[in-house]
DNA sequence: TGTTGACATTCAAACGTTTGAATATTAGGA
DNA sequence: TCCTAATATTCAAACGTTTGAATGTCAACA
């Protein structure tokens, strides 16, 4: 009944319960390969003793003795966006058959956070990294730390592999054009669009393949029909703009059947701006969103969107990470990966032919 | 230039490439009382050598040695469920300034994955543990362990002081009867209300407190205009179950004026149905939600909803569990503390008087 | 010329594990 | 009877820190 200083039970205290040393207790306990030489009574009698005192092995000494924390640090930029969640989820599944756990951080879009929890990954000797970073994070000097250390990392949602970091992101220039395709396809051809904020690095792709599309559709895109969010503070920045340009359109005087918003919240906030002047959605405008989260589809009329394959960017974030970790480390590292994901139309109740 | 066995900068490999030894290295870096001692050129070489080095303290060898592992395991248990992650930030909120880290872990509403997890907390020392539990979890002899281990616990959404162990909640039945009252001063007399699953703790009080209140204003809630979510599986069950009994409704041929649902997502399940049958909200029906999560905020209509200040539970959750850790352990433990915090209406578009 | 004490640095033990090597016991084979 | 080999258990070192105690140096005071 020996009261530990910690409150926590340890192998000595087994070990002293049963009249053991400690070694044999920890060789059963963990299973270890010499545990087949101990008596079966002996084995019976220490793992009772386990659980009868509630034992949990302590993470810090395991590790420290084995040298792997079987352990991968993920860092969101912010949990509150909804774009976060399923790529955890992915990263989660990933993981999981492997024996690894997840050590999540949340940046919630603060810089400082960012570096803290970046920090306490390389002190937990995460055995690597994954980043989600849709955007914020000049990550300069940052990840210099991470090499210096020999950490493995992947980032999610942004192509870093100019800096020789595999990157996992969905394939923008085709998520551009395949909206402004199913648009062009339903018969519209004054078609407003919303831009991302300047310093996301998705922005510019969709652009793109927005404009490749309608050029190839001999569509003229009216400049005053084209608006571009401020930089985004919190998720629900995005929604604030696509209420304000949705005024703004109107207030154009430019004709217009069609929006193409940078993203679902922004969508939703056009389709509020849209109700507040009277107009019906999909009749009298259609409008389509970006990344398929929760609220695009519970809203009514569901919104339209391009969907982003999260679940498996996250998995195949997870996998990277993990190739990497097994890597017996020969020259020095394998070139950066880069993988572009597919996006998908999803169709519902926001787009409509034009009238 | 020696390099380590692990990737990972020590103490050792700083003490030898500046001529001191670990012992002086780690006072400087740990910035220890003795630390004023040690000259202050030598300071300087050691943390320039820190730095250029990239060393990170192994907080497994520290913690092991400090026996604190500065740590505060949280148990959500779903994470995808807009709920959680308010309280989430309420909670790094409050750890934040003590010094603390969560450790914060998803369940995804998986059983098993709740019990690896909250073995994983127990085995990384957390000080501390937090679970978020709006339902699931018949947390039998789970928590046992933490109990035989002395680490301090603390529940939100969900009172289990009944089993000793402080929680903090919504004070759901205050918030049923704010909702049936925001109705009832409406001028609305005919109310269809879906209750909560059965398995689900804040069910039976919300509904509670709607009773009461209908029963003050003399109004009598017709059975058949009464329904009940089943078990939940995931966040979007409520939409769905949503969906189906605003149809009900609608079939039952008994007249109603509003719709008091159970959550957010419930009731922008009834506006998805309504609409289906060409019924318009807030003019020709009104719908109340709970809980004001995001999708409730950026729909539109918007969803007028009672709000659980998820926040600051999580902020409480967080000082109580500090309080605890500080606690010089005098008899036991102090009794279990209770909060039953005040919801707040929000109202926004989708209620309005009875026609 | 000691004695004190401030300053600067190091020793060595400890935290709770794991594990290669060592020890002790027993049985089997020659 | 001795050697080998299997079985059952323990020793002791190591992982990277922290920290109370110890060591050494130097100046100042009596």
């Amino acid at each position: 009944m020996a009261q530990r200083k910690s409150g926590h039970v340890t192998l000595l205290d087994i070990a002293r319960a049963c009249g053991y040393s400690v070694s044999t207790v920890s060789i059963v306990l963990a299973d270890a390969p010499l545990a087949q030489n101990v008596a079966a009574s002996t084995r019976e009698q220490i793992r009772a003793m386990a659980v009868q005192l509630g034992y949990h092995p302590d993470a810090f000494a395991r590790s420290l003795r084995r040298r792997r924390s079987q352990t991968i640090g993920v860092l969101a930029y912010d949990l509150s966006d909804p774009f976060c969640l399923p790529v955890v989820r992915g990263i989660q599944a990933g993981l999981q058959p492997a024996g690894y756990m997840p050590l999540l951080m949340d940046a919630q879009t603060q810089r400082k956070l960012f570096d803290n929890y970046l920090q306490m990954i390389l002190e937990r000797r995460a055995e690597g990294v994954i980043v989600i970073a849709s955007w914020v994070f000049e990550e300069a000097n940052l990840l210099a730390d991470i090499e210096k250390n020999h950490v493995p990392i992947v980032i999610v949602g942004r192509d870093l592999t100019g800096r020789r970091i595999s990157s996992v992101l969905v394939d923008n220039e085709a998520g551009g054009a395949l909206a402004m395709r199913h648009l062009v396809e339903l018969g519209h051809r004054k078609i407003a669009v919303i831009r991302g904020p300047e310093d996301m690095f998705d922005s510019e792709p969709r652009w793109a393949g927005m404009q490749r599309v309608a050029a190839e559709a001999g569509i003229a895109l009216d400049p005053r029909l084209v608006f571009q969010l401020a930089s985004m503070v919190d998720p629900t920045s995005g929604f604030e703009g696509g209420v304000k340009f949705s005024r703004q359109m109107l207030a154009s005087g430019s004709p217009f059947t069609a929006v193409l918003a940078f993203d679902d919240l922004t969508a939703l906030g056009v389709m509020r701006g849209l109700a507040g002047a009277g107009l019906r959605v999909p009749e009298d405008c259609s409008v389509l969103g970006f990344d398929d989260v929760l609220p695009a589809e519970v809203a009514t009329p569901a919104v339209t969107t391009i969907r982003q394959p999260l679940r498996e960017m996250g998995l195949r974030a997870a996998e990277w990470t993990l190739e990497a970790i097994e890597e017996p480390e020969p020259g020095h590292t394998r070139a950066a990966r880069l993988e572009m994901t597919p996006p998908e139309l999803v169709v519902r109740m926001s787009t409509a032919p034009a009238s």
